[in-house]
DNA sequence: TGACATTAAATGCAATCGCATCTAATTACA
DNA sequence: TGTAATTAGATGCGATTGCATTTAATGTCA
């Protein structure tokens, strides 16, 4: 086994944080210049949306965002300081909560898509085709972590 | 020109934004598990140290590893505090200084590279061929800004 | 069962980031 | 050339992050 990642794999990972830094702060810019929260907020917002009404664990939006526990944790009181979800105890573990979604949070994220949208359209999409688009997320996909 | 991004342009998004986190996540933790500082010295370092006896200017680096200015600044001060570089005065622009790497700098880089080559290999170079990861640079240089 | 390990989430505190602004030097150009 | 506009970098201050620890509830297993 190999000890030494090869110049291929060193420059593919030199990549892929430039683009990702480089698409991530076109929209975090583009929310902010448009008045909204960081994308981190829709992040939450749209996990804790298709959640639906059973709502959902900050322990699986952790690990489903791979954010750090005491982050999230924070991150999630911000969010529902907003009014925009709804922590409540959680029925079937009395140590954690369960997020819902409020009427005003459905407003924000679907006032955000937009601009996300167009902010992704612009920085991915007019740049790939969409087959390019498939094979690149299917690449990632392969490093995903067993 | 269309408005919206295509659903594989934001999986691809998607995917870009997990697996990145995913493998810096990684890199960190074995850092610092290390006893090293983060990655982002070891960016500094290794442009710095690209720049030789001429020096880098911090303007520069700041376009290069896509940080804001404010973090830059500060970042550098840093890594000077700890005496891994050397911030003079630019000769040319009395603006700016010019950073070089120290003798204890390139130490660090030195020690720092086993493991982050280690990190590397076994979150990356372990999951896809070199072909694939020339692939996956080339579709991601693609995105990159014009 | 009952003690012990594990897990979900919160939090105090220090370090870092983001914003806005400032300073000093350089550039543009009427 | 003199003045306005731009550029490189630093910095005060409030917000966020990271670390370590805490609290309360579950799980485990003799």
């Amino acid at each position: 086994m190999k000890r030494k990642p090869s110049e291929k794999v060193v420059n593919a990972w030199i990549r892929l944080v430039r683009t990702q830094r480089m698409v991530l702060n076109t929209i975090e810019g583009d929310l902010k210049q448009a008045g909204f929260p960081p994308l981190a907020w829709y992040d939450v917002l749209l996990e804790v949306r298709n959640g639906g009404t059973s709502g959902v664990r900050p322990k699986d939006l952790q690990e489903q965002l791979l954010l750090a526990q005491y982050n999230l944790s924070r991150l999630v009181d911000r969010i529902e300081n907003n009014g925009y979800i709804v922590k409540a105890q959680s029925p079937d573990d009395g140590r954690g909560s369960v997020l819902t979604i409020s009427q005003t949070g459905r407003g924000l994220i679907d006032r955000m898509w937009p601009v996300y949208a167009a902010a992704l359209q612009h920085a991915i999409g007019e740049r790939v085709t969409d087959a390019e688009a498939a094979t690149l997320a299917a690449l990632l996909e392969s490093i995903r972590s067993v």
